[in-house]
DNA sequence: TCAGCGAGACGGGCCGTCTCGTCTTGACAA
DNA sequence: TTGTCAAGACGAGACGGCCCGTCTCGCTGA
């Protein structure tokens, strides 16, 4: 009945289960993943994954943030806004162009819609250094008075989202490059 | 083996389903919602559902599809295309701000992550008359050169999307409004 | 020694299929 | 137009299967 003692945890097991679960991941899918296929395929019981984490979707969760290692993220400033922009906007087209990389945020999205604790995780976690170095580069651009940088970080990515999760069309370079064209449109100085 | 034939199928019955799966959508919530209790609250078989049905989110795209009676939706044009886009984005994002509503569009949402075929008729029986609408209304605003309407689209719904997505901020009118005002700015006429 | 561990048994819930007997419907004959 | 009838859709629910989350074993290592 008393809590698990953190300090007795089995760190190969740790490692095992979140690597297991990254394999499965990629081979099967999220959906189809299951708590006893993780722990098969790891070579540990389930009883430990459910020692340790609340089930599959905060198992999924550290798995995906433990691959990521958040570092400082930084955009580069070479001074033009709208080739930094473009270069961070392609970046990111690349990475949901890239079925990998895409099925693994399709699982975290999923991870996002059902869970609200740990939605709050991710965006924290994984999501918010990328939105924020880009506000941090916005904040050193000459912009329109009283546009709200939270507001623009919106409108670059959101978009960007909007046509992955809809599908309504293909996420292109060129595709990238027009929303960079709006966007400095959206918040260029007045004249 | 053979297909059902649609001639025979029982009106009635279609109805229920539908009726009752808005019911208990309603009441318990997507997650909990099992094609079982669909049939026993239809008064239904659960064969007839799966007769007709490809299953458990076939049924719930059907049963809003049906409530949302898709006419020809059309935009209000005063004349004022800020105080026009004001008033659809003040709509989606108080839709969107509905609890009830939000559960059901993040349940419709996740299954469209997982299955292709049904994202593709979310996106169009469902959102793309939304879409359509508000780019009709487009067309005929004065709008910078080279525009491209589509991209327009994204920019409106994406950042509200995003928002609703990443739980980054409450979707308030207020920011609806800051929304519409940057979306103006990025397609204002040169001058 | 004692809690974490791998392994797996267990009851429970929902899935999707199937099998009943009943009811409805459309085709065809009179 | 009306009566007959087979096909098949229907409500109800049994069924095997899968996965869940909990539990109980010895075993192991800190």
């Amino acid at each position: 009945m008393s809590a698990p003692d953190p300090a007795r945890r089995n760190e190969r097991s740790r490692r095992a289960i979140l690597d297991a679960t990254r394999a499965l991941l990629a081979e099967t899918g999220y959906t189809e993943l299951t708590v006893g296929a993780i722990a098969a395929r790891a070579g540990a019981g389930k009883q430990t994954i459910y020692r340790w984490w609340g089930g599959k979707s905060a198992v999924v969760l550290d798995a995906l943030v433990d691959a990521v290692e958040v570092g400082g993220m930084t955009l580069t400033d070479t001074g033009d806004l709208r080739a930094d922009l473009r270069l961070v906007l392609r970046a990111t087209v690349a990475e949901f162009a890239d079925p990998r990389l895409s099925a693994t945020t399709r699982a975290l999205t999923i991870e996002t819609l059902i869970d609200d604790e740990l939605a709050g995780h991710v965006r924290d976690r994984l999501l918010r250094p990328q939105l924020d170095a880009v506000k941090d580069r916005l904040r050193t651009a000459d912009l329109r008075d009283g546009v709200d940088l939270d507001q623009v970080v919106e409108l670059i990515f959101g978009p960007l989202y909007h046509r992955w999760l809809l599908r309504t069309g293909p996420l292109t370079e060129e595709w990238a490059d027009g929303l960079v064209d709006l966007v400095m449109a959206a918040i260029r100085p007045d004249r």
